[in-house]
DNA sequence: CCCATGTCAGTCTAACTGATATTT
DNA sequence: CAAATATCAGTTCGACTGACATGG
């Protein structure tokens, strides 16, 4: 482990709410309730609906490009993969250079379907930012973002092996 | 439905990183990450180090107490309470006032561990926050609590079936 | 009787590792 | 041969619902 994260003044004493501790319960909420009304509503697991918003504003990638975007292994998004192919959400071709690889789009009906989903999501980000103001909820975003990148920046950096 | 989030400027225009979206694959990450080193380091998954954690701020809770704060059902919470207790990192007692009640509590081994956990937890806390001022860092944290109050009230006043 | 708690059983989701075939 | 991709198979984890006993 030859990471030096330098000096910090926040320990992690007891009694203390963690940053990383309030993130995991908030995502939690988020994912359990986006579930019901994605499954309720749609009949789409979370990985299925997050799978077709990445399709549509990256279309083309293949499942192996979808996987290593997504941090998980190729073997876990193919099922994701499968499953939307089978319902006509996303159609897949080869890719002219290469007959191995296959380029993943939406299908209209995907692209309905990810409509609806976005309603559902636009409902629960009101409810979490009520009250908030416009500035406040993009510096928010750019400190999830942030986060998101120095943190992986930083287990890349570690995978020396 | 009988939510009415108010006017938002943000809309789910494609393209757009949601909220929702990023804080989802932030916590993914750091799941990831957490799991694979509380697995090799302390042999706990994540939710059984997060029970501990709970339990070292709020002694004396019982299963269903627990499992009520994680928003978890109690069988979810059962599965964790009974691996920690098999492992003598927590013991159970039988509340004064109500027999079937269990309180749960740390064993001076299950503080050593938990303690221990807390150094990755640092770890990872410090990875993600390279460069940010601590009043940066109040500031999103805040932002985080702040989000799931909101998000957990507006759910709970949705459920009057 | 009602309700909260604890627990057993079965199921499902969503990830994992391992192994294999294909293509460049 | 090496590397990337796709995919089949088996496994594990962490949640769920249902059923049921017990204690207040």
């Amino acid at each position: 482990m030859a990471v030096t994260p330098g000096r910090r003044r926040v320990s992690s004493e007891e009694g203390e709410v963690r940053l990383i501790y309030a993130i995991g319960r908030l995502d939690r909420a988020i994912r359990r309730e986006l579930r019901l009304r994605l499954a309720k509503e749609l009949d789409l697991t979370v990985p299925q609906f997050t799978a077709l918003t990445v399709l549509r504003s990256r279309s083309g990638l293949s499942n192996a490009q979808l996987a290593r975007r997504s941090l998980v292994t190729p073997q876990a998004m193919q099922e994701v993969i499968a499953a939307l192919e089978a319902r006509g959400l996303i159609e897949r071709t080869q890719a002219a250079h290469h007959q191995r690889i296959l380029q993943t789009k939406l299908t209209a009906e995907g692209r309905r379907i990810a409509r609806r989903g976005d309603r559902i999501v636009d409902e629960l980000e009101g409810l979490m930012l009520v009250g908030v103001s416009p500035a406040e909820h993009r510096r928010f975003l750019a400190s999830v973002r942030r986060a998101d990148e120095f943190l992986r920046a930083g287990l890349n950096a570690n995978q020396e092996h």
